[in-house]
DNA sequence: CTGAAAGCGCTTACAG
DNA sequence: CTGAAAGCGCTTACAG
């Protein structure tokens, strides 16, 4: 049956039992101005009699402070942003705040009924690698809502936390060619919605005009970080006259996928072909051969995130100028056996972010 | 900078622009009672000329609902989770209702100043995998909130969602047994905050006795389900004198990391042993040889909890009788490599949840 | 140190 | 169909 509800215990019970206001008790929840011991004692006691458990959306209401924060995962249905998850939870949390998690992103011009139900409840909101309508972020921002975004830029308005893709992948290309000497690339491509692919596309470029090297347009094939791209992306690069020797996957997923369609085609990793990935995600050490990538403190950059959106809260709070800030990571080769390093030479296993 | 905040618009405002009273623009805002057309288009008009957004917090303490839904997450560190978080996040907000995130679990009984903000503030909780304080959960239970489990029970009180570990590694063992013919049988097991990883053993055991065949003591190795522990397993394995034909992980991660193990050893899998799973995460198709496991709906274990809350919530606000309610989601035998099926025989890839 | 009172921004019977 | 008013459960100047 369903359980018959007790009414919840309010501030007055407690001011009642206490023999005092519930001015008073509001103070001793809030350990706020002095109270003198005797009658805090005395209310802390009436508050475990009986049970009380402050409201906290009257708490948030009366205070004008919602202390919660947002995170938006729209678009983002892959297991690597799990760690951002945890990285944003933790650091929010320490810092007494409560976290709302969004699957659908605000939508602040609609009037229809159907919006969002956590609307004006936050006071910061953490925006991960989607595609963001400028207007409407910005609508956002006028509002009050302080904003960090995740692998994306809103110059000026927003703070962001990157990775170094650009100097992950120049590392990484470097190795290919000056180690193995590779000539002749691919490239499998992620999603066009934010810029990181196509940030490791012109760092492969780069490193490859610099050794006077070429990566032909048909040697590029577009993926979409999700499980499955790089089998059909693999599928097709091996159509092409003339095999690569390498191929360069835009994260660890794709690169999975495109080992396991290259031995479908009879070749073997990396001694056919050979074959990198982006992320350093757990999965990269438990392929076959286990993948050299890119490592990303993935972790590290949801905690950035929220850290940039409490310390503009701090501020604001404190009626301290603040800027909103831009943050890079740093990002680190790893080296396994698909690009073709023998196994003897492989440094000590990375753990990926859990 | 920091931004100057123009106050946001209330539903002072609106109602003062379109000349009706503030009820009426409540009442356009939820749809409820009748509003004559003019009236309503002259609101609707002032809240988009306003860019108006109600406060959520207001609604919420006024109207009693607070349209939110707990997600404890506590000492669950493991990516096989992330499914679920998406399983109940899509469900719930498709409910209209908000999700939060606690990685802290809520504590009931202690009156320090730093206890979690979000208390009393959510109509359900879904609690995922850790090991409950019974009595703190029967007095949030009593104290309105209705909660599901995730992979564990408590029966009578709260709702809960299992899936049939016991039959998944039933079937999974008979195949090794009656297939394959494995008469030396090794188990790592997982954490015992749940039931899982007993009831798979037990599972393991039964199939095995009904075959006249028994698994030593030494045979069992502890383990803790996440990277790493698999290996040193492994390890303690290959030392027993006689060495198993046959090692049953009670996850995908632990077997991953014990073929990883047995091939440092010097051995083949499955020529020289061979390993299984439980989960069928993506990772199971990408260890080499690819696992075979016994795969768990992972989302829909997410979505079968929250929609446990949401028609309890739903029953309750309609006065009806309802009970909590336990669903046992099936499994199913994935067969792929590591139990020593040829490749020819091995059955299309299936997706693990992502 | 403490109380009385206004206020946070809404919802919802109750009249009309 | 619509308005006036009470109420949701707190916080926070303002007095004293």
């Amino acid at each position: 049956m369903t359980k018959k509800q007790e009414p919840p215990v309010t501030i007055f019970e407690v001011a009642e039992r206490a023999g005092v206001s519930i001015g008073t008790v509001s103070r001793v929840i809030n350990n706020r101005n002095r109270v003198s011991p005797k009658t805090r004692q005395r209310v802390l006691e009436a508050m475990r009699a009986l049970n009380y458990q402050p409201n906290g959306l009257a708490q948030r209401l009366a205070s004008q402070q919602t202390k919660m924060i947002g995170l938006v995962l729209t678009q983002v249905n892959d297991p690597f942003y799990y760690p951002i998850v945890r990285g944003v939870e933790d650091t929010v949390s320490a810092a007494g705040y409560t976290l709302l998690i969004m699957s659908h992103p605000p939508q602040r011009n609609e009037h229809s009924l159907k919006r969002p139900l956590w609307q004006n409840m936050v006071d910061g909101l953490i925006w991960v690698a989607v595609s963001v309508d400028v207007k409407e972020m910005l609508s956002i921002i006028k509002s009050g809502v302080l904003v960090s975004l995740v692998q994306q830029e809103l110059s000026g308005s927003a703070s962001s936390v990157l990775t170094d893709n650009y100097n992950g992948m120049v590392a990484l290309v470097r190795h290919l060619v000056e180690t193995h000497g590779y000539q002749r690339f691919a490239y499998i491509t992620g999603t066009n919605y934010t810029a990181d692919s196509s940030e490791r596309l012109r760092a492969l470029r780069d490193v490859l005009s610099q050794h006077a090297l070429s990566l032909p347009a048909e040697n590029i094939v577009t993926g979409d970080y999700l499980h499955g791209s790089g089998a059909s992306a693999m599928h097709k690069l091996l159509a092409l006259p003339e095999r690569p020797q390498v191929v360069v996957a835009a994260n660890d997923q794709m690169a999975a996928d495109a080992i396991l369609a290259a031995r479908e085609h009879g070749l073997r990793v990396p001694e056919d072909i050979a074959v990198t990935g982006f992320d350093d995600v757990l999965l990269a050490q438990y392929t076959s051969p286990a993948l050299t990538t890119v490592h990303q403190p993935i972790y590290e950059m949801g905690a950035q995130a929220a850290r940039l959106v409490l310390d503009g809260l701090r501020a604001r709070q404190e009626g301290r100028e603040w800027l909103p800030l831009k943050v890079v990571l740093p990002t680190t080769l790893v080296i396994r056996q698909s690009c073709g390093c023998r196994l003897e030479e492989v440094q000590p296993a990375k753990g990926g972010d859990v």
